[in-house]
RNA sequence: GCGCGCUUAGCUCAGUUGGUAGAGCAUUCCCUUGACGUGGGAAGGGUCGUAGGUUCAAGUCCUACAGCGCGCACCA
């Protein structure tokens, strides 16, 4: 342990002369965090022998985003995640809790494109992919440092030493392992299908990326015009907020049992729309609902999820009409159009909307036009409108049956079965049935994306799509000629993965020395990547491994502002938790945070909260200077006391009363042991509070008062003894959540012979 | 459409397995140089969303409804 900054010039422990000022946390905070991290403790194979005993205790921080610096959030979840490590280290179990952070491909790529874009007015496609993945990185150097240095603020007892990046080469290994296994057990395969296509981030992204506005849109009924050959007037209407894709029509479709439409069943026809020949079967198709609209659909496989299933059931083809850009790329161009108004090909799709609701109107087609909410898919990182297209893509099947373990099983079984059977248990456990909601309308997972930053995806081709051409594996293939996907996979991929990739995966040497530690114990998170991760999580770990991930999860809520909103950098109401902790102490942000939020709730930050927190670390300064004070000519007693002496070799001590005050602490403790077991910290904190300012020093210190004053010496032996008896056990309970103070107090107390972060935890 | 959450003091929220309401902040009054960059004491303020039900007893369990928020699906 290093003395040195405990001692002044003159080899003097000072400990006693700070505690005679007011509690400074900023002279604090960074001296103590120095004390823990060199005593190497936060690696759990360094710790004191007693604190292996009680089995291994290990969890995964949740990397977060390189993109940027912390928010109030993110302090929220270290302080939850630090309580539950220094409870479970006290407690004396095998303590391992690993740090790192997260690349978070598309969002980081956004953010820096984004910074060269307005400074530069370059685009990535200007500087190239080896640049651009440079400028990333330099980014990603700045933000992991200032990061880690907000964990470190905090106090996370974390172990550095194991610190991981899910893009780092032991996180490559993992990615390119997995792939490669899912890929041979035929989990990963290659399709075209219609994707989400994000014109904005020229990128394809998941089901779980999109988030839906609801915005006014109009409807619009129409019939296509009239048939090529015949001169006739296509008989059924249809209804759409999207005319402009109508170009790619291939078909309508209508119930089977509407009587209506039943004599054009099979029928097909030729017409001219809006410039563009189009060629349509009438089928029948159950899914089409008679009562909607016109009862009739026109189908649109090439840029519609639901269109392309159903153009995949009655053997359709597939026009597209819309490029990557979300431009027009059929219809009518400047040339063939009747009226400039009509011109569709080479327009962004709302443009060309207009064109085509004019050209309608034009030729009398229009029957109808209506306004309606509808919800319109964004793409949640860069906003942009969300474009079907049909695209080739690597996709895992989550449906398809395959052998695990001599079992037949799929995916999705694997996800749910893991919950279900109670291996891993979420909490609060209202969130299994969200789990459960997702799983069922879960589709097929698209991974791979046309971004640079991220884990390439391990398949190499050689000129055709022939089977021999491509090759997919861990390593390069040998041999000339071979070039590696242009794509990356989807970030999630490799967080997929961390609970194992972190303990060494796939190295079997050094993943079997780390098994103790697999599966985690503990997973905390907020519940907003439930589907993102957390059942990502589950997924790699029970196929890959045969086991769950984690044990327990336990989801935080959002930090909101004050407005409700939330936390964001778009809407500027990020606070620092920096300045937080600068203004009041790590301690106080901590509490603030934490007391009185249950699992799976939002709450609102409130810099009076903060505040209140700062004072009451104060007021356990003072209790601390009190009991220093008052017992300071007994040494010999204070480190009796502090070596845990059984109370019940004190209680012949103890005065009737000091006794009972004794024993309501020990109901307490026991009261909050049971709380913190179940992760009812929320409670535990503000109960702590409650005890050391308003029973302890407002009752116990003020009655001590007069005793230390005018009490017999057995009175006075019997206080002291009670005063550190109290205090000691106090202190030991609030450190997992304000762990400087605590530890401050503690040493000066123990005159710096102990280091309360590995003191044993007393019920 | 399916599902979830919230509705408790002016504000922000607790309230473990049912036993006649709590905290912080805010407000008002009084006291205090004290271990306290203040602290202590006291006060005011709640038909616990509405209506039923179960129970000796319901903020707490059940049903219905309302308002707000959210997730998923649909979105022709």
């Amino acid at each position: 342990m290093d003395k040195e900054n405990d001692m002044d010039n003159n080899g003097k422990p000072n400990i006693p002369e700070r505690f005679l000022k007011p509690y400074d946390p900023a002279t604090t905070e960074d001296r103590v965090y120095e004390m823990w991290e060199k005593s190497g403790y936060f690696n759990p194979d360094k710790l004191p022998e007693r604190n292996g005993k009680g089995g291994p205790f290990s969890m995964v921080l949740p990397p977060p985003n390189v993109t940027g610096q912390l928010h109030l959030g993110s302090a929220l979840m270290l302080a939850i995640e630090d309580i539950m490590a220094r409870y479970a280290r006290m407690k004396g179990k095998k303590t391992l809790w690993i740090p790192g952070t997260d690349h978070a491909a598309i969002a980081t790529q956004a953010v820096v494109e984004k910074e060269i874009q307005k400074k530069e007015g370059k685009s990535r496609h200007d500087l190239g992919r080896d640049e651009l993945l440079r400028r990333i990185d330099a980014h990603v150097k700045t933000t992991h440092d200032v990061i880690v240095s907000q964990i470190r603020k905090l106090g996370c007892s974390i172990d550095w030493s194991r610190e991981a990046f899910t893009l780092d080469d032991k996180r490559n290994l993992a990615v390119r392992t997995a792939f490669k296994r899912m890929y041979d057990d035929g989990l990963i395969y290659r399709g075209f299908r219609v994707v989400n296509w994000d014109p904005k981030g020229q990128t394809t992204i998941s089901d779980d990326e999109i988030e839906y506005e609801t915005r006014k849109a109009k409807l619009y009924t129409f019939k296509y015009g009239k048939d090529a050959k015949t001169g006739e007037l296509i008989p059924i209407a249809i209804s759409t907020t999207r005319p402009e894709t109508k170009l790619g029509d291939t078909a309508i479709a209508v119930n089977p049992d509407d009587a209506r439409y039943k004599p054009f069943i099979s029928r097909e026809f030729d017409a001219v729309f809006a410039g563009e020949p189009i060629h349509l079967k009438i089928v029948a198709d159950p899914s089409v609902e008679p009562g909607f609209g016109t009862g009739a659909l026109g189908v649109t496989p090439a840029h519609s999820m639901i269109d392309w299933e159903m153009a995949q059931r009655h053997g359709l083809p597939l026009k597209q009409v819309i490029g990557e850009y979300a431009r027009m790329t059929a219809g009518f161009d400047e040339h063939s159009a009747p009226a400039p108004a009509f011109v569709v090909k080479g327009k962004k799709v709302a443009e060309a909307r207009e064109a085509v609701v004019a050209w309608l109107k034009a030729e009398g087609l229009l029957e109808k036009e209506e306004e309606i909410e509808h919800n319109i898919a964004l793409a949640q990182r860069t906003g942009g409108v969300i474009e079907p297209l049909p695209k080739l893509q690597w996709f895992v099947a989550v449906n398809k049956e395959f052998d695990h373990n001599g079992q037949k099983t799929t995916l999705k079984k694997l996800m749910k079965e893991a919950v279900s059977s109670g291996a891993v248990k979420i909490i609060p456990e209202r969130f299994e049935k969200v789990y459960f909601n997702w799983i069922d309308n879960l589709r097929d997972w698209c991974i791979s994306r046309q971004i640079w930053y991220g884990h390439r995806i391990p398949v190499w081709y050689r000129e055709g799509e022939a089977p021999e051409n491509i090759f997919i594996g861990i390593d390069a293939p040998e041999g000339d000629g071979w070039m590696q996907d242009d794509d990356t996979l989807d970030t999630w991929f490799s967080s997929g993965l961390w609970t194992f990739s972190t303990l060494g995966w796939p190295d079997e040497k050094e993943f079997k020395a780390n098994k103790e530690y697999h599966p985690t114990t503990m997973l905390e998170t907020g519940w907003d990547i439930l589907f993102f991760w957390v059942a990502r999580m589950i997924l790699m770990s029970e196929y890959l491994l045969g086991e769950a991930p984690f044990k327990t999860v336990y989801l935080h809520g959002l930090v909101r502002d004050t407005k409700n909103r939330k936390i964001s950098k778009s809407l500027g109401n990020n606070i620092d938790p920096l300045d937080m902790i600068v203004k009041y102490g790590a301690d106080a942000v901590r509490m603030s945070l934490v007391v009185g939020v249950g699992p799976g709730n939002d709450s609102k930050i409130d810099e009076a909260k903060i505040k209140a927190y700062k004072l009451f670390a104060n007021k356990l300064w003072n209790i601390g200077r009190f009991v220093f004070e008052n017992t300071g000519d007994g040494e010999d007693l204070r480190s009796a006391i502090f070596d845990l002496r059984p109370k019940s070799s004190m209680d012949s001590e103890f005065t009737k009363k000091d006794k009972e005050y004794a024993d309501r602490l020990d109901e307490l403790m026991a009261e909050i042991t049971g709380e913190m077991d179940e992760y009812k910290f929320y409670i535990v904190a503000e109960k702590l509070y409650h005890y050391a300012w308003h029973e302890l020093a407002d009752v116990i210190l003020e009655e001590s008062k007069g005793i230390f004053r005018d009490g017999s010496e057995i009175e006075k032996k019997s206080r002291r003894r009670l005063l550190l008896y109290i205090f000691d056990k106090l202190l030991r309970a609030l450190h997992p959540f304000m762990p400087y103070i605590t530890e401050e107090i503690y040493r000066a107390l123990t005159s710096g012979q102990k280091m309360l972060m590995v003191e044993e935890w007393v019920a």
